[in-house]
DNA sequence: TCGAACATGTAAAAGGTTACATGATTAC
DNA sequence: GTAATCATGTAACCTTTTACATGTTCGA
């Protein structure tokens, strides 16, 4: 029930169409949640079936079916109450920690890469997350999400750069012949 | 994919059952990926299937079906090969940070055991890391993927306890009756 | 005028979890 | 003797993504 939780709570912020709500997925909520169109788009007619959301149509010259959704009084309380029932934890889902996991397989060459798409990513998120930070006022609870987001990014890009000349030194090209008789034994 | 990934990388360290990949999924990939039974035992088949995975099965005393996987050399180039194909990207999915984005909308106490379960939560995960990053020898990787989950968990417990005061003084409790003509208009 | 952004939606497929069903072994 | 751990597997369900289908509006 995760993508409903995510609109009313994009709802309560201000009323909007499935676009704009993500819209506001792809930056404020970025870094810890996501949802595309084949999911948003049905959880608001449903949300508006179970009453938790009105919807007006705003057939204005320039567009023709935009429809704007608007928290009830009855969303906004289900709102409160998931997030209240809601188990607070959290889930990493991490290729690039995979992949170091096990980057002892691989040829250097592609470590190197690896490491090099990482630290772009791990930049590019804190730029964003810096640039957020600035330039408006959040609540304490947003201010909260965004200066997490900015401490992670920024062990996370230490680390990847304190690491790397050791890594990729250390790092012992796997033979290109694989066969059962591998010498590794680990 | 990312289930069969898992199982080749779990069976790459080590020849195992069904049973211990969950293990190993539990402990020494628990802060990045996860996956339960009844993924895992169906990828084992298919793995099978595709000529990936060799089993041979143990009917000694003690177990009797016991199922013993090992990856075949073309199971381990297809490691290596999704490995590398594989973007480098992760992704976290937090409802913690959700629930802060809109600490707004929730009573004081609702916020207060909120933030004890994630400062437990984060205490647990970051005592286990250190655990495991003392116990054992582990490749350059296997160190990376832990010293980043110490890094992080220390940023985000450090940030927690820092806030915390703040936050709950900072708390304005929103009013139990909500209603259409509520005076918030964020 | 042409591409980016705005805007909505559906259907199939993928991927995974939960709950169930079963039973042996080990440690207390 | 009884609870925890070891051990395998299936089926129904749930959620979400991907790909498709369609059309407008705005800025360069």
């Amino acid at each position: 029930m995760s993508v409903k939780t995510l609109c009313l709570g994009a709802l309560s912020l201000r009323d909007g169409t499935g676009y704009d709500i993500k819209k506001l997925f792809e930056s404020a909520f970025s870094h810890f949640h996501s949802a595309s169109y084949g999911s948003i788009y049905p959880a608001l007619k449903q949300l508006q079936a179970d009453g938790l959301l009105d919807c007006r149509l705003e057939p204005g010259a320039k567009h023709p079916d935009r429809k704007l959704f608007s928290l009830t009084g009855e969303g906004r309380k289900a709102l409160v109450d998931e997030l209240t029932a809601m188990p607070a934890g959290e889930q990493l889902r991490s290729d690039f920690l995979l992949l170091m996991f096990f980057a002892h397989l691989l040829p250097t060459e592609v470590l190197r890469d690896k490491l090099a798409q990482m630290e772009a990513y791990y930049e590019d998120e804190l730029s964003y997350l810096k640039s957020i930070a600035d330039c408006a006022e959040h609540s304490a609870g947003i201010a909260f999400t965004i200066e997490q987001g900015i401490q992670v990014y920024t062990a996370k890009l230490g680390l990847l750069r304190d690491r790397r000349e050791q890594l990729l030194k250390d790092h012992r090209e796997i033979p290109k012949e694989w066969s059962e008789n591998s010498p590794c034994t680990d």
